[in-house]
DNA sequence: CGTCTATTTGAATGTACTCAAAAGCGGTGG
DNA sequence: CCACCGCTTTTGAGTACATTCAAATAGACG
């Protein structure tokens, strides 16, 4: 059924009544969207979050020079959102897009305003799922500053072994901020290591 | 008073009755520590989070070279914790001390966990200032993948005047991530540029 | 005042980027 | 099913931004 991930990731931090899980869902959206297309353009103002059933999205920037930054990756059980539009209602400086075929839950922020009053308890899970993703922001960023390329490649095997299958080079080399180029030489400077 | 600032921060998000007024101020415990102090070392188990009153914090890492890098400036009216730490329960990898001589109030983890059971309206309000949080170190992390050393020099200069006024260059070097001597020549280049 | 730390300056170095060209790979249409 | 096109990946040579190391100067604090 689509709700059963979407229900285990709510439970892992609070309990619904009947009631109130049959309200959230009915607040849900469902969307397929196909590989490449747009969840939200650059300029456009935010109005969901979206929760990946299946597939995998990112929210990416794009520098003065044309260079994609990968700001989050989205693999299935992963809400993705351009928070800061959201949540100000100002044009979002993100792009998000599917890196495959992908499906959707979307909850719209007035609904999610809603949910917040009718039922607190989804305060608290929005808490805690916002400061985990903090403490991972957190820890992503200290790598940028204390670790160097090849550091920061080793972290993405390691931490995330099947996106590393999954993604092309060229979206891995975004994400950990380096150049396709470079990302290529890293990973034959790994083989010749291993050998 | 010392809690005039902590409650004007507060009612920005969320109206408080006198009573749970009350409670929330009977939880913080008022500390005052000296520049250079500690609040938190490396390994030790966070067991609180800090309003600054007074005075400024930092929370920082050191990386294999020895290299500090600031995750986190906290001036006065701001919040400030290892929040991986105070989460999990596990040993800091931050630490975190005073730039100047700091006046605080803490909130420790337990009463913290109390009070969203007693007051599910702090629920709402730390969910409303760990999204703000979580969006502007989006978009710090953006700014480390895509400017270069001179665009963050410039962004902090514009972004925190009162602090570029008030910190040592050392840290500002440590905040946006150059060494001290590449910072003192961004310095020495604006200063040329601007006559 | 003297000591310790922060800042400045310069020369040499290195990590990661740029540009270019070739090879590989996947999807699409004939 | 194969051929072609476009995009991704690889490789190499040259370059640039920021670091390292060193030494001199300035500033802060007891």
């Amino acid at each position: 059924m689509v709700y059963s991930l979407i229900l285990s990731n709510i439970a892992k931090h609070i309990q619904l009544t009947k009631k109130e899980e049959d309200l959230f869902l009915s607040l849900l959206e469902e969307k397929k969207i196909r590989k490449k297309q747009f969840l939200l353009h650059e300029n456009e103002i935010s109005k969901f979050t979206a929760f990946v059933n299946k597939g995998c999205l990112r929210s990416y920037s794009i520098d003065r020079n044309g260079f994609e930054h990968i700001l989050q990756l989205a693999p299935p059980n992963w809400w993705i959102a351009d928070l800061h539009s959201l949540i100000s209602k100002q044009p979002a400086k993100l792009n998000i897009d599917a890196l495959e075929d992908s499906e959707l839950l979307l909850l719209y922020r007035e609904d999610h305003e809603k949910l917040f009053s009718d039922v607190p308890k989804f305060e608290r899970f929005f808490r805690i799922l916002t400061e985990n993703a903090m403490a991972a922001t957190h820890s992503r960023l200290l790598d940028y500053m204390g670790l160097n390329a090849q550091e920061r490649y080793e972290g993405f095997c390691n931490r995330y072994p099947s996106l590393m299958r999954s993604l092309p080079q060229k979206q891995i080399a975004a994400y950990i901020g380096v150049t396709p180029e470079f990302s290529s030489k890293m990973k034959a400077d790994l083989l010749r290591k291993q050998k």
